[in-house]
DNA sequence: GTAGATCAGTTGACATCGTCAACTGATTGC
DNA sequence: GCAATCAGTTGACGATGTCAACTGATCTAC
């Protein structure tokens, strides 16, 4: 049980090796051009939500308020963003991609996309299904599922309200 | 046909950010330290073979060499790396780890197992061969396949043979 | 209402990571 | 012996990312 524990590990590693080194090489071909992995991220982030703020880009992906500040006015200088007027709330201004913003995303995709084809494009269909569901596998058997880690608390009533419930909202 | 490349790759990309994803957090537990990533990989190098030269890890690893330079002297600051007399060529120094470089090499070797060990610790001795199995399946299908040489197919009996079976040796 | 705490976002200073080109000294080829 | 090349170093610099201080808006407690 010890044992095949460490052959797991063992197993994972190399994989991970493996894995980063294949998709790294990928990644160089993206990254050659103007955008850097980051802004990258940013700019599915934006395309993906229509209207989202940069505090939830930020939490979102995990960057740092300043850096993103920078990237989104870096965006802004190339025309690919524009801030809504913020309604209710003049602190957080909602965002969203220029016509030029979303086409410098559809670009970044299909180029994405172009790279994952070429990997896979040398694969039979039976093949293509083999990766596909080696890929389900690992995601769900390393999805997190974290017990002991504090789950966030949503409060439906005041502490110390009579009737006062803490919802657990943890993955499990 | 077409079609279904299309969902193949766009599985692929979901695994892709998924994977870098959960990778990424574990590689910061250990990127804490003192060690940056590319620190890491030349650690491992040097740890791997001794006596190879800077140049050689260079092209290994695909570092600039002014670079590679720089990190070298801070192991050696570090008292990790000693430089061997060249012999024969006076430009090449053979690389080697100190007592201590090796210790540190396997003090990083096993806090990263430890990650991984924690990764992997929740799921049952079937899971776990569930995870092995699907990350071979992903390497075996993903190897870089020189489809020029021989082919990578191993049949046991001929197709349509009762009992037939395709071996696959993935290169490497 | 108002004072203080908090939040969204910005800015400046700064550390880190990595690249490029120029350089030194050793070696090789003609 | 002399030019070309190679191993390795150094300085300059850009890119990437972090940290703390700051502004202005909003929320909370009183």
């Amino acid at each position: 049980m010890s044992q095949s524990l460490d052959s797991c590990v063992t197993g994972v590693r190399h994989f991970n090796r493996f894995y980063t080194r294949r998709i790294g090489v990928l990644r160089e071909g993206l990254l050659d051009s103007a955008l850097s992995l980051t802004e990258a991220r940013v700019l599915y982030e934006l395309a993906g939500g229509e209207g989202t703020t940069a505090s939830e880009v930020c939490s979102e992906l995990g960057l740092d308020a300043g850096y993103l500040s920078r990237i989104l006015r870096g965006f802004q200088k190339r025309g690919w963003l524009q801030r809504g007027a913020a309604k209710e709330d003049a602190r957080r201004q909602p965002l969203s991609l220029t016509r030029s913003g979303r086409a410098a995303f559809q670009s970044l995709n299909t180029r994405s996309s172009e790279q994952i084809r070429q990997l896979v494009s040398g694969l039979g269909p039976g093949d293509q299904d083999h990766l596909l569901g080696a890929m389900r596998t690992i995601e769900t058997l390393l999805e997190p599922q974290d017990r002991s880690a504090q789950p966030y608390l949503l409060r439906t009533h005041r502490p110390g309200d009579i009737g006062w419930v803490v919802h657990r909202h943890g993955v499990l």
